[in-house]
DNA sequence: CTTGTTAAGTTGCACTGTACAACTCTTGTT
DNA sequence: AACAAGAGTTGTACAGTGCAACTTAACAAG
């Protein structure tokens, strides 16, 4: 191809150009247990934390990509195989030292998908789903185990006040099973008739028939109304524990 | 200087590398209204948007930025002469066409500062405090009206559950002041006892001494315990009002 | 058909924090 | 000494959570 080798336009010259990649921290509730997607780096010789776990994600591709934005949404579509999920984004992380290939920015991202069905899928493509705390131990590559715990607090600070969970789940669920995963995700019981009050209050759910489960009553079946934002809650569940001022 | 063109270490050559530049969003209160600090962007040929009106930033200097804090932080001390802000980042936006020059990816940044004692200073570095609303209306360099609208809806949608405001004044402050804060930044009057009540027992703030004003009784001074983070309260002030079901 | 089990969904009360309004306290001025 | 203005308090109403006991629906076994 005949491309020209940089718009030569009035692009300043007098800057190094960091390198830039984007990152997406995937959560998904799998056999009862909140779990972040991770790649494995290649083991090659010259590539930086060889066979080392990562979040998924790597450089921008100027040409392909319209945005930061799509290309979040292209990392994710290459390691899963998600439709629609809720993309929001984390926050960027840029220093001289995090990449040993020079100065780099990242953006990360932070994205929520149901469990996949089958499991066997995402295991096929070097793309492992690893429970969160276990992941949180593990020496990541890159500064991606800042970046997760960043991901994880965030998810858990919102979760005390949004619908997030809701997109945790594939459509329809019940109410008792959205409370479960509200339950996965904080590491807590919750009270089931506060909960159902603020779930149905907040008119974000339409009915969807009814479910059956394995016994007992058949529940009601939900369906967020717009899947693009969460909805946002006037309270936190429980009012923020006082520290027993340490002063 | 003798410096190699490029670290020609393992960086990886098929990208190209995207700008990367940092922008910020400062805030104040002067003259009982919320304010946004905005530079003029130079009126040279090649620039682009010649003369307009953005937030203050600028390229990353990979030789001087060891991160993109730090990189906010210059850009800050550039403009204005403030010590120990409250700075936190916003987001990042980038795209193909948001700047001229090529593909850019910007880091924003989002502080809070105390109103500048004498307001010649800051006149005189050609950069001037906009009324946030009329600096919404303005057409800004680049995508910066959208990313001063976000900035904007950020602050207000945290001043609903933190203590930022307290980042806006001087220290020591009085509640009273505390509280016209509040209300200046999102607009509506707030009631005055639950407003002490819920300050007081969030347990961010530390007496210091007393405080008279032009008349009536003198007012207890505060400063903020921790300047590094912000209170978290456990409601919204006034409950989200219910948009009226479209449905 | 009855009984027992399981899970869905409801009801009632205590507690906490905001909304609103009226009040008292302190300080400086006339 | 009386007044004005702003600081700070008190009391009631209301809404949402925390906790616990309750009713309702679906299904399976005797």
């Amino acid at each position: 191809m005949a491309t020209p080798k940089t718009p030569a336009r009035a692009a300043p010259t007098r800057f190094t150009r960091p390198l830039t990649s984007v990152d997406v921290a995937v959560f998904t509730v799998m056999n009862e247990q909140l779990r972040v997607l991770l790649v494995r780096r290649p083991d090659t010789a010259g590539e930086p934390f060889p066979a080392r776990l990562a979040l998924p994600g790597g450089f921008i591709d100027v040409d392909i990509d319209a945005s930061l934005y799509d290309c979040a949404l292209r990392k994710l579509a290459e390691k899963t195989a998600f439709h629609a999920p809720y993309l929001e984004q984390l926050g960027s992380w840029g220093s001289a030292t995090r990449d040993p290939r020079g100065w780099c920015a990242t953006h990360a991202y932070f994205a929520l998908v149901a469990a996949p069905a089958d499991e066997g899928a995402a295991q096929a493509t070097a793309s492992e789903w690893v429970e969160v705390e276990a992941a949180l131990r593990k020496r990541l590559a890159f500064d991606h185990a800042e970046i997760l715990a960043c991901a994880v607090e965030r998810l858990r600070g919102k979760v005390e006040y949004t619908s997030l969970p809701a997109f945790l789940l594939q459509e329809p669920f019940t109410l008792p099973q959205l409370q479960r995963t509200y339950e996965i995700v904080l590491g807590r019981p919750m009270d089931k008739s506060a909960f159902r009050k603020r779930m149905l209050d907040a008119q974000f759910l339409v009915e969807e028939g009814s479910i059956s489960g394995d016994a007992g009553r058949a529940a009601m079946g939900y369906r967020v109304r717009d899947r693009e934002r969460a909805a946002v809650f006037p309270r936190t569940f429980r009012s923020v524990e006082n520290p027993t001022a340490k002063a």
